[in-house]
DNA sequence: CAGCGCTACTGTATCGTTACAGATTTGTAT
DNA sequence: ATACAAATCTGTAACGATACAGTAGCGCTG
């Protein structure tokens, strides 16, 4: 107890402070290195010294100082969200950010939100975090099937994931909600309930999931046998009102549809409502299945077909790949997809 | 131009990685305190020099490392978010992280989320960023009016802002919507629509806008001369199954309110579906006004009076004020009231 | 022309951590 | 004994920025 202590911080406890490393090197007599290299758990370091260590550690709260770590190491231990400051009414970020935060709180890392307006470029977050060093992993959405932010961010060798998917050739990443499926089976629902004349409201055509939305949707009018009805002018990422307008015109038109695929819950409700103002009623004249992010339509609106996709399970995974791709872990096995299911006809129990 | 040329940073460019103090030393043959003295306009650097560094660190794109900032001046340029992992269905967060970083774009803060699961002590992650210094400044909400989230950071000295507020003779910054004012006038609406037995969907005790909204509801009942019915065991932060059961059977009873105020936008779904459980007809046997943070209702259930809360315009007053409070503006003036205002009838049109 | 004060600039130490290159001790083979 | 390896531990430097305590040069006063 007094052979060995001999020199150490030789200057006394590092003072009221937050405890660093220097704390617990005083406090048991060992060098700083020692306890740094102890506390990774290092093989050179004895048995019983790093028991020692992490039990002072664990005693007086040490928790390693990011800045410190980050400023030797550039480990930053943030996961970057990058959102379009757009973001459509029905709000998927809330979950998305819920679900992202419950897997990091058992991990070092902060979730930091970087928004791009959409008037801007989409790859200046991207550059910015890449030239400031600011995050570990990304993560990044309304992916586009050649998408420079994936190529920028490959090229550079930053660890990220994408909510959806791209058609580069390049391996990496993501989790996606099955959209080819769900439009196929929505065909099959509407063909089911004897209709034939088919109408897609689909995403905008520049995002990958459009193409699976449409496959989707016409591998299905060919197997089940319905006609399309064309609203390609009109796509999710219009207002409600120029939606509800659109649909309101086709449904006066003399031959107008009578089952409808949404491909967004907002979407669904400017539809409803074009429908409507053409005098015309759902689940008589029309039916219509919808994707959902929440359980709105359902109580409102049960004569709508929903399919739910899970927002806040779609954030566990994005944040579990871009961990995994951190730690390594090849991009091969940090691909999901999420398949549709249609919801419950009436109410199970909702959370809060 | 080689006069100066002596001292300096001796060693070579610091080299291909981003640039640095040093970087920019080296290039204007300055020392490197000199550099960051000019550039943040010290008053003993010359004009000439400040000019010249400038224009360097412009041209070479220069940042200042976050980590180097951080570790030295204990300055985060971080905002907390501090979130409920368990939010309300219908997804106030998302414009809420929209609004905070509309603002702090224009600032070097970076908006970090932090979650606590409502299971869990709400203070924990308080004490979190208070003892690892993970913020310059914290965003909390669902106020209590003895909050000790706030005793607690008013007593350490963190910069916050609360979304609500206190009751507690501690002033400090805040952002509320007045609840008082939004029931106040939805009895008044309804009472001219000519309904006077009245219930209302009020937020759980626990929260200091419970109190606010009480008031203005009962306020309103005195002032135009109609009755309350009891609904006193169900909140918004029931889930909508309880809420719609229990609204089912108190309008199933002898003497069912006829007119309805509901302090949710998702309670006002499970009222509705409730009311409709009961053989019941919105704007016939009973109208309601609801208080929503988005359209929704407005264009399903146009019968719904509702008054429109924006959270994004919340989420800018939020972080304004939480900046303003990180750089010493007195308290007083960083308070700020939204007032609730009826939304025109039909649809205007609606972003994105 | 010594001394003072002012302007403009600079070196050193430091924040907390880790990479790296030792240093010390002990045990073992020779 | 001597050398050598293995096992443990340690000091120094560095990441990038800033606080602080200078220093150098200049003009002016008396």
């Amino acid at each position: 107890m007094d052979s060995k202590t001999k020199n150490r911080p030789l200057t006394p406890p590092p003072d009221g402070g937050r405890p660093t490393l220097k704390t617990i090197a005083f406090m048991t007599g060992l060098g700083i290195t020692t306890v740094s290299r102890a506390l990774k758990d290092a093989p050179d370091i004895g048995a019983e010294t790093k028991e020692r260590v992490r039990l002072v550690a664990k005693q007086i709260g040490y928790q390693p100082n990011r800045a410190g770590v980050r400023l030797r190491t550039g480990k930053t231990n943030v996961i970057s969200l990058v959102l379009t400051l757009d973001e459509e009414i029905m709000g998927i970020t809330s979950p998305m950010v819920v679900g992202i935060t419950e897997v990091l709180a058992g991990t070092p890392y902060h979730l930091v939100v970087t928004p791009y307006s959409a008037t801007k470029d989409a790859l200046a977050p991207i550059r910015y975090i890449l030239d400031t060093g600011a995050a570990d992993g990304v993560i990044i959405s309304r992916t586009e099937p050649h998408d420079p932010r994936v190529a920028l961010l490959t090229e550079r060798g930053l660890p990220f994931v994408t909510h959806g998917r791209t058609e580069m050739g390049v391996v990496h990443p993501y989790h996606d909600f099955d959209n080819e499926r769900f439009a196929y089976e929505a065909v099959r629902e509407l063909v089911e309930r004897g209709r034939k004349r088919l109408v897609l409201l689909e995403p905008p055509p520049h995002l990958t999931f459009y193409s699976h939305m449409r496959a989707g949707f016409e591998r299905g009018l060919r197997d089940f046998q319905a006609d399309a009805v064309s609203f390609h002018h009109i796509n999710i990422d219009h207002t409600l009102v120029e939606i509800r307008d659109a649909f309101e015109t086709l449904m006066r038109s003399d031959d107008p549809p009578d089952g409808i695929v949404s491909g967004s819950g907002s979407g669904a409700i400017a539809l409803i409502a074009g429908l409507e103002a053409a005098n015309k009623t759902l689940g008589k004249d029309a039916d219509m299945v919808s994707k959902v992010p929440s359980d709105f339509l359902r109580w409102l609106r049960p004569e709508v077909v929903t399919m739910y996709e899970d927002i806040r399970v779609a954030g566990r995974e994005l944040a579990k790949a871009v961990i995994g791709h951190i730690d390594g872990q090849p991009s091969e096995t940090l691909q999901s997809l999420s398949q549709p299911e249609f919801q419950s006809a009436v109410q199970v129990s909702i959370k809060r």
